[in-house]
DNA sequence: AGCACGCCGACT
DNA sequence: GTCGGCGTGCTC
């Protein structure tokens, strides 16, 4: 690695939007990859020494950088993996930069904290209190521990601690907050795997010992033990010497799941998501940098962490959707990963019981290997399915349990077993209309309809998280008790199970409803213990909650998510309808579990596979249907979106951007739009889209860049480009 | 963030 | 012509 002596000119990628620029390598000089703090006119900004500098700015004019920060530098991998990322995403390079230095106060030194340390003989006086304190440190061999963190283990009084300090036996020091994680030990013996499961876990093994790149697509359904099969894999990871990294949606990190790596391992990984303090992450940013943290479990953004020897990253649930969102750019975890491994030379592990359409064709090409998980129940895994075709039910209004369904629910009542109602809507009533003036109740800062959520009594938007209290009169006519609910959410299907199944106990799962991880968590165990009779939920009971007295499924509107432009649609609801149905298990390992698909549209393709098992079936069909229309993953796409708060300027400025697009037509790509995107206003800021469809082979992102590149936006204009947008609307 | 520059309308 | 308000761009 190149290091440039003081006062040689470098460049250095600032994380203000001008990039690169030059400067002077300071006193003592800097390492390429270093991250500095520089001078920009008059404020301090942050860096990385990104190469020698190659600018044509005047020599003399170059300021040298105020100093290093006290961090790793990030390695050239690191480097390199964002460089080809911020290509890939066409993301400004700062911004790129930054999503890389996401540690609390990376500027500053690290804190310090006391901690306790044996330092001398035993005190002359011993006492039972004084025992304990020392056992506890005797017992922990390398760990250090705060007083107060000492005192609790021992369960003595902070003055035994300090008697001991007093004493000469203990002595207090202070240690930087920044501590490496304990050593994972990977030789622990792991759970007995199945015969499938031990197969696949040395597939990954041998994969991990050629210390290249590869990806594997690891299939297998909940309960088939995919987590063991890949915790082997991290386990090889480590023994290489090498830091794994195993992503989850962000919902899927719990508690339980650490606890098993424990198990597995001895000791917690590194964890990095939303809930996690400010020391914490500051800690694992730098033990990642340092090579001090084996493996780290936490959500997408965690690809960023500057890890010194990645070895394997893991993907688990890799079709969740959530991998894909805007965070400060668009991005997916999934393709980031094979992108991160792929420069690293690690191993890629993407892990699903219904993979995405894109995997799944990777797989098939053979550009990812391919691993299945049987059920630990061998064949009949699945419960059995059927339609309940709503066309021939007799259905009250405002009723949305059909007598068919109905019927089913009471005899697992008579059972003592739990049935679950799925409706993939929150709140109460979706739409809330006027009877005198016809007017739905709208947002007023977005382009979306008020959600009636009766528990809090107030409609919301799901889109902007506005809300106000359920008003009496019409905002539109005045009209004075006019206005009605439409249709169904969770809250109102749980008035319909009151009113149907007046004995039942019923709890309703909605991520609204729990103000906190845990409160949801509670809910979910009490679930499981059994104290409930019907369980009402919206999609988050399809993420791996395994409630054992559950043995019917009833899906109350197959048909959401079915109809609609959107190119995932499909995709999406089978996925969802799969695993939701796949919650009904069987009792005592009898007879199957049953779920239950009302549906106007029972011969619909994507219902008559759920019905049938079919997975090959239904991603050959999708496939081919992507293939003939030129859809991903055979055509490529990318979204531009633009939003300025006057919807005039926007229109103006979108038509002219459309004019100039001679880059896209020339590089043989086709321009859709632009058109008010699929929601038109949020937070007050009206919103438009384009989109571009090209052939595979299409370099998609020069073509934008050229097209882009020279633009100027006019004031308060935003664009952003999504490639790979997960929607085509 | 703070400053220079330049464009444009208002005034001498 | 000239002053000054303000929006825009630059800072290595």
């Amino acid at each position: 690695m190149s290091f440039y002596q003081q006062g040689q000119r470098i460049g250095v990628m600032t994380t203000e939007p001008v990039g690169l620029l030059d400067y002077l390598a300071p006193e003592g000089g800097v390492a390429e990859g270093q991250i500095v703090i520089c001078p920009l006119g008059p404020r301090r900004v942050m860096g990385v020494v990104w190469g020698p500098g190659e600018g044509s700015f005047d020599l003399a004019k170059l300021r040298p950088i105020v100093r290093a920060v006290d961090a790793a530098p990030l390695s050239g991998e690191m480097r390199e993996f964002l460089t080809r990322a911020a290509e890939y995403t066409l993301t400004p390079m700062p911004l790129m930069v930054r999503m890389a230095m996401r540690a609390p106060d990376l500027d500053k030194p690290p804190a310090e904290r006391r901690i306790i340390l044996r330092a001398g003989p035993e005190p002359s006086r011993m006492t039972d209190a004084r025992a304990a304190v020392l056992r506890v440190i005797d017992d922990h061999g390398g760990a250090s521990f705060s007083p107060s963190e000492l005192a609790g283990l021992a369960g003595v009084g902070s003055s035994v601690v300090k008697g001991l300090v007093a004493s000469g036996t203990l002595v207090e020091m202070s240690a930087p907050k920044d501590a490496p994680y304990p050593r994972l030990d990977p030789d622990l013996p792991g759970k007995p795997l199945a015969p499938d499961q031990a197969a696949a876990a040395d597939a990954l093994r041998s994969a991990m010992a050629g210390g290249t790149y590869g990806t594997t697509l690891l299939r297998g359904v909940t309960g088939s033990g995919k987590t063991e099969v890949y915790l082997e894999a991290v386990a090889a990871c480590l023994r290489a010497g090498r830091q794994a990294l195993v992503l989850l949606p962000e919902i899927a990190l719990s508690a339980e799941f650490l606890d098993r790596v424990e198990a597995r391992f001895g000791a917690r990984p590194g964890e990095w998501h939303s809930g996690i303090s400010r020391t914490e992450r500051r800690r694992l940013w730098h033990m990642a940098g340092q090579g001090e943290v084996g493996l780290v479990v936490g959500a997408r953004s965690a690809l960023f962490l500057p890890f010194r020897d990645l070895g394997l990253i893991v993907i688990d649930e890799e079709h969740d959707s959530s991998y894909k969102q805007e965070d400060t750019v668009y991005y997916s975890a999934r393709d980031m990963s094979v992108l991160r491994g792929s420069v690293a030379g690690a191993q890629v592990v993407l892990a699903s019981a219904t993979p995405s359409l894109e995997s799944w064709v990777n797989a098939a090409s053979g550009k990812y290997a391919r691993l299945d998980l049987r059920s630990r129940y061998g064949e009949a895994e699945l419960p059995d399915m059927a339609a309940i075709d709503l066309r021939a039910q007799e259905m009250k209004g405002a009723q949305w349990i059909s007598p068919a369904l109905a019927g089913a629910v009471e005899a697992r009542m008579a059972r003592g077993e739990q049935s679950l109602l799925f409706l993939n809507r929150r709140g109460y009533a979706p739409v809330t209309v006027c009877r005198a003036c016809g007017e739905q109740v709208a947002c007023q800062q977005c382009d979306a309809r008020m959600v009636e959520h009766r528990f809090q009594n107030r409609l919301v938007c799901h889109q902007c998280g506005e809300s106000r209290p359920i008003p009496t009169e019409c905002p539109s006519c005045g009209a004075e008790g006019k206005l009605a609910p439409i249709g169904p959410g969770v809250e109102r299907l749980a008035e319909e199970v009151a009113a149907r199944f007046p004995d039942a106990k019923a709890t309703v799962l909605s991520s609204d409803l729990f103000g906190s991880a845990r409160a949801l968590k509670d809910t979910i165990a009490e679930i499981a213990q059994g104290d409930t009779d019907i369980i009402i939920g919206t999609q988050i009971v399809a993420k791996g909650h395994n409630f054992p007295r559950l043995t019917l499924v009833g899906v109350i509107d197959s048909d959401l998510g079915l109809q609609g432009a959107d190119l995932r649609a499909a995709e999406r609801s089978f996925q969802l309808m799969r695993q939701v149905a796949g919650r009904a298990g069987r009792m005592g390992g009898e007879r199957p579990g049953l779920a239950l698909l009302q549906t106007h549209q029972p011969e619909h393709p994507v219902i008559r596979a759920i019905l049938a098992g079919d997975d090959e079936g239904f991603w050959d069909a999708e496939a081919a249907m992507r293939r003939q229309a030129g859809m991903p993953p055979y055509g490529r796409l990318a979204g531009i979106i633009l939003s300025h708060p006057d919807p005039a300027t926007l229109a103006d400025f979108a038509r002219h951007l459309a004019s100039r697009a001679g880059p896209i037509h020339t590089a043989g790509a086709e321009l859709f739009g632009p058109a008010p995107a699929p929601i038109a206003r949020i937070r007050g800021r009206h919103r438009m889209r384009m989109l571009i469809r090209a052939p595979r082979q299409v370099a998609i992102q020069l073509a934008i860049a050229d097209w882009l590149g020279p633009v100027k936006l006019p004031t308060n204009m935003r664009l952003s480009v999504d490639i790979d947008p997960q929607s085509f609307l």
